[in-house]
DNA sequence: AGCACGCCGACT
DNA sequence: GTCGGCGTGCTC
């Protein structure tokens, strides 16, 4: 018997199975969690062992011997793959494919779990010399003397912060020749440390309420300006009073993760912090992988996927606006990492801290019945007003802007009286349709069902969904008149409006056009910083994650879009836009003004959320939801299924909804479809769907299980992709 | 998903 | 003659 141990392993395939090996030849034991080098049908693959008993499903001499056991010990800890086997049950992905997506890309290819120290990560700091500079250091290299500066304030940083400030590696490299700088493996121990806050009644009964120590829920729920942070730095500083060693995850969405949010917590910390977010190379993503796993790292802040990281002593799970939606995964293994951090939560036994201004109806729902704890703060930590919101009636603006007079005044005045504006368009580009005077042919997108949008900066058309580009024709190419007119208005037309109509006014655009190239948005952030009167173009970019101390209007051009969204959740993201950009008007001393533009001005759900606040307009919207059942009062799930001919895809789908209403009869479950898609063409690819709906949880998943088995038997052409897609965020 | 095997068309 | 297109089938 050359062979005593077996397990089974979990592989990076599509296929809904593990697969049983022997260990390789000198190794006796495999620890479940620990990576595996197989071969598998004629290669070589990287698995998790998820069993350290073969299934018994296979012939022992039909199986084969393992290449290589990569760990003595787990790379993923026994917690994480209780969650991942979970969730891949319930957003049913294959667990090959769920383990993959928990581990750094280098340990997927099989490096060792080991710190390695990167050129990029260590922290840079003020030599002696260099401390002793002057106030105005180095008068002839003003970006040396910036950097002196910066750390002088900042006590020591990492690379990764100084590059996102914009600062070149050829600044360090001429500060370090002249010894003023050196770089060092830790932080520096001075690091200034900041106090608490003094909190509000509120604030104070919040804190007071996390239990720390076992699993609850906490849906601190808390207007623009309460002082969630504060709340979530606390709360930290009581789990390290419990247990010094104790670590905290925190998850942010992908755009929050900004030097300032970091800063925050680095200022009050002393314990070390590391991030995990997408900007990270493999190998500085690993090393932070590596201290939150060994416990070295006492806060870890990163993006969805940092829910999977091992903690060594786990403490705290807090998710910072955890309405947002890119907590949900949108392809591949299509999890909700706040939904799984309540579930990590649980089965760790400690609390977690979901915080918004504007919670999704979900956690609400969740709150009103109990399952988790509604912690309100209401108050403004400062004391200062709320924005008033004004509603404009668009209907009577000039077909070829998209800015009222009411509007354009109110700007004038907020900027004579020294002020920063904030145009907030959801749309980049010039114009999103070209169309022809004559002929009223709009100029598509060969690839997909969608309008090319124009350019100006540069002049050229671009579909904004499959990424397609051309130049633009002088002629319709339908009719061949000339006469092709722009209509509406994106964030380019704006500013070219703007600034035509307030000459010698800074008019700063942000959005994934003009911020393209790097450090363009951070450079135009510090100018808008400078406070300086000007005004802001920008798409969502600028309505998450940054703060603007002078900005006392925010003006919101494009409401419709959302009240007449064909996705059931147009009207819960129309507020929480509406509330989020609301709460960046009149942040400091200064009180704020909001208008929204809108073609239905006298819309009931506008009047909620100008009137009362989005705590009202929320209610509303629920009970919409239950009449229709909806989430969350309805369970949805989306079958998705695309491929080069419609009839392919459509006939994919159309054999599972047979095999569905096969099934035995479920009361509790709703099929719809199959059906095009919102946009059935995309990328040359055509689009269908099905829905699925069903007041159980239970009924819903053991449907999709059967389905899943079914799908596992049939032969779909060669090009066809599918989905399931639990929990949907959007209908497309 | 990959990767082998296998069966047809257009090339040095 | 064979190089390579992609349909089919399999993976412990």
């Amino acid at each position: 018997m050359p062979y005593s141990n077996s397990v089974q392993v979990a592989l990076p395939v599509p296929l809904r199975q593990l697969f049983d090996y022997h260990l390789p030849i000198a190794t006796s034991d495999a620890s479940v969690g620990a990576r595996i080098r197989v071969p598998f049908a004629g290669r070589e693959l990287i698995g998790i062992v998820m069993s350290k008993t073969a299934s018994g499903k296979i012939d022992d001499a039909d199986i084969k011997p393992a290449k290589e056991l990569l760990d003595s010990s787990p790379v993923i800890p026994e917690d994480v793959i209780q969650l991942l086997r979970w969730a891949a049950n319930y957003y049913h992905c294959p667990l090959g494919e769920a383990m993959q997506a928990a581990l750094p890309s280098l340990l997927r290819q099989g490096e060792p779990p080991r710190y390695q120290q990167d050129s990029n990560e260590c922290y840079w700091q003020l030599t002696a010399e260099g401390q002793g500079l002057p106030d105005a250091p180095l008068p002839k290299a003003p970006r040396q003397a910036e950097l002196v500066l910066h750390l002088r304030k900042q006590g020591s940083c990492k690379w990764e912060e100084l590059k996102s400030l914009g600062f070149t590696r050829d600044t360090l490299k001429r500060l370090t020749e002249r010894n003023l700088i050196e770089p060092s493996s830790s932080p520096e121990r001075l690091r200034p440390i900041q106090p608490p806050l003094p909190l509000n009644t509120e604030q104070q009964q919040a804190l007071d309420r996390i239990q720390l120590g076992s699993y609850n829920t906490y849906l601190l729920d808390g207007i623009t300006g309460s002082g969630k942070t504060e709340v979530y730095l606390q709360a930290i500083a009581r789990s390290f009073e419990l247990n010094p060693l104790s670590q905290t995850l925190v998850l942010v969405p992908e755009i929050g993760l900004t030097p300032q949010t970091i800063r925050r917590f680095e200022r009050r910390f002393q314990q070390e912090i590391v991030t995990l977010h997408s900007g990270l190379t493999d190998r500085e993503r690993l090393n932070a992988w590596v201290k939150a796993s060994d416990g070295r790292a006492r806060i870890i802040i990163g993006t969805r996927s940092a829910i999977f990281t091992p903690l060594r002593h786990p403490g705290l799970i807090i998710v910072d606006e955890e309405h947002d939606i890119s907590f949900k995964q949108q392809d591949g293994f299509r999890y909700s990492a706040r939904d799984l951090a309540c579930l990590r939560a649980k089965n760790l036994n400690i609390p977690v801290i979901l915080g918004s201004a504007t919670p999704a109806l979900e956690s609400l729902h969740n709150a009103q019945t109990n399952r988790f704890v509604h912690l309100l703060l209401r108050q403004r930590a400062n004391q200062q007003a709320a924005p008033a919101i004004q509603i404009v009636d668009s209907s009577l603006c000039p077909p070829d802007r998209n800015i009222t007079d009411i509007s354009l005044q109110a700007i004038r005045q907020h900027l004579s009286a020294g002020n920063q504006v904030l145009v907030f368009i959801n749309r980049r580009g010039y114009a999103p349709t070209l169309q022809c005077h004559d002929c009223g042919t709009q100029v598509l997108c060969p690839n997909c069902d969608a309008r090319l949008t124009l350019h100006q900066q540069p002049r050229h058309l671009h579909c904004h969904h499959c990424d397609y580009q051309c130049s633009v024709q002088s002629r319709c190419p339908s009719c061949n008149s000339h006469r092709l007119i722009a209509i509406g208005a994106g964030t380019e037309r704006s500013e070219a409006f703007l600034s035509h109509e307030l000459p010698g006014t800074d008019i700063i655009r942000i959005d994934r056009d003009s911020t393209r190239h790097k450090n363009s948005l951070e450079s135009k952030l510090a100018s808008i910083k400078k406070g300086a009167p000007c005004v802001l173009v920008g798409t969502q970019m600028i309505a998450k994650g940054h703060h603007f101390p002078d900005v006392t209007l925010a003006l919101i051009l494009d409401v419709d879009s959302g009240l007449l969204s064909a996705d059931f959740r147009g009207p819960e993201r129309m507020g929480q836009l509406i509330t989020q950009v609301a709460g960046r008007a009149g942040r400091a001393e200064k009180p704020g003004e909001v208008i929204l533009q809108t073609r239905n001005p006298d819309h009931p759900l506008l009047g909620l959320l100008v009137e009362q606040n989005y705590q009202h307009f929320a209610t509303a919207i629920m009970t919409e939801r239950e009449i229709t059942q909806m989430p969350p009062f309805g369970h949805l799930a989306m079958l998705r299924a695309d491929a080069p001919s419609a009839e392919q895809a459509q006939h994919f789908l159309q054999q599972l909804r047979m095999y569905s209403d096969s099934l035995p009869a479920n009361p509790a479950l709703q099929v719809l479809g199959p059906m095009p898609a919102l946009m059935e063409k995309r990328g040359k690819r055509f689009r269908y769907l099905i829905q699925l709906k069903s007041n159980s949880r239970g009924a819903l998943n053991s449907h999709l299980q059967h389905l899943t088995h079914y799908i596992a038997n049939l032969k779909p052409p060669r090009h066809l992709r599918w989905s399931i897609d639990v929990d949907p965020q959007d209908m497309g």
